[in-house]
DNA sequence: AAAGTATGACCGAACAGTCGGTCAGTCAAG
DNA sequence: CTTGACTGACCGACTGTTCGGTCATACTTT
């Protein structure tokens, strides 16, 4: 299953070949055979360290998921008052993610696809919830440590940590197309401010 | 160009079933023949309609956002303050969107696909920002409504606007997994309240 | 009204291109 | 010599698109 045998640098430089080339073509017409050029190595080694597309897949997820989840891990530790630590995470946050767009195209093609499975009801395609489920504890414990300081008015920490988490995918689509770094700027400091001033008792 | 020659009902019946596979199978394993079938016709009279899988493509994204910018207009034209209006707009809106859920699918690969494109450099590509432009000039008019009748506070309109429809999008995406709709309905009036609560002077 | 004729919507078998996955063989290391 | 990592030519399944032929309908002509 893990594809930790053999050469671990191997292993490695195929999944970031992968999200390259599935970034750019897409999760269907990317072709394995251009992973392994990407990658520098023959098709048929690439099934030496992954059995199918499929795994890859799986793989590449995984890897992206862990990247944002210690993101946002890194940025949850800092030590600041509640409400600068929720406004920084979500600044850096959406900033982070928004820097990993390839990432984020194959998150989308991949969500996507989790939620066509659940709908045939393959309950368990859903694996970004648990990484989705760290990053809006994250957003629920800063939430009750402002509460708690006062600093923020009483809420339902389930749909205000779900409106943060909203506003960062929700920001990052609006932007995606248009690539305009300027206004994504301007509008992501007019956004967080309008959502922390939500949050003032 | 326009497939409006030959019989509309079966032009209709075709982008209809196409919503339903795209969206059951995604948009490169969906098949023309299994849209056949869906509409009742042969696969080659798909042909006669539409010239290839891509005008397939084309044709539906304009019926899903038509659908979509039609009822913005339908609520955007009710005669309500600024402030109800707002809150009217984003819950009905978001609920609106979700219920299309076959279509959020669709658009959300297309949009994904519009992304890569702009990367490669086909400006042309984004043809989702017409829509997204009328319903974002929406939600601006509302809220310089508001403002003019001392209602919200002075604000940066675009930055706003896009926030409200970064909610709406993210929103879903949140709850596009899991589908628990009661859940949703908590976490929504919880979120307008607090995006409302933002734009009071 | 009956027979002949033209039209074009409709169809699905066949084609051609594509790509995931396999495997028989090469090569380097020990 | 043995092992096993590595390779790319090859196979076969799959599917978008084409195209020659069918047939219902409508329009002549007598």
């Amino acid at each position: 299953m893990s594809p930790l045998q053999k050469d671990p640098t191997k292993a490695d430089a195929i999944i970031r070949a992968a999200i390259h080339i599935f970034a750019r073509d897409g999760l269907e017409k990317g072709k394995i055979a251009d992973i392994a050029k990407e990658a520098g190595i023959g098709k048929g080694t690439v099934y030496e360290y992954y059995s199918s597309k499929d795994e890859i897949f799986h793989a590449m997820v995984n890897t992206i998921m862990a990247d944002m989840v210690d993101a946002s891990e890194t940025l949850y530790s800092m030590d600041l008052s509640p409400r600068d630590k929720l406004r920084t995470f979500m600044r850096m946050n959406t900033e982070i993610v928004f820097e990993m767009d390839e990432a984020m195209l194959i998150i989308t093609e991949m969500w996507a696809q989790g939620a066509r499975a659940m709908r045939r009801g393959e309950h368990e395609a859903a694996q970004f919830f648990d990484s989705y489920g760290k990053m809006k504890q994250f957003v629920i414990n800063i939430l009750k440590a402002g509460v708690m300081a006062e600093d923020f008015r009483e809420m339902n920490y389930d749909g205000v940590a779900t409106l943060a988490l909203a506003f960062v995918d929700g920001f990052i689509w609006q932007f995606m197309l248009n690539n305009d770094r300027a206004a994504f700027d301007r509008a992501l400091v007019e956004g967080i401010d309008s959502f922390m001033k939500g949050l003032e008792r």
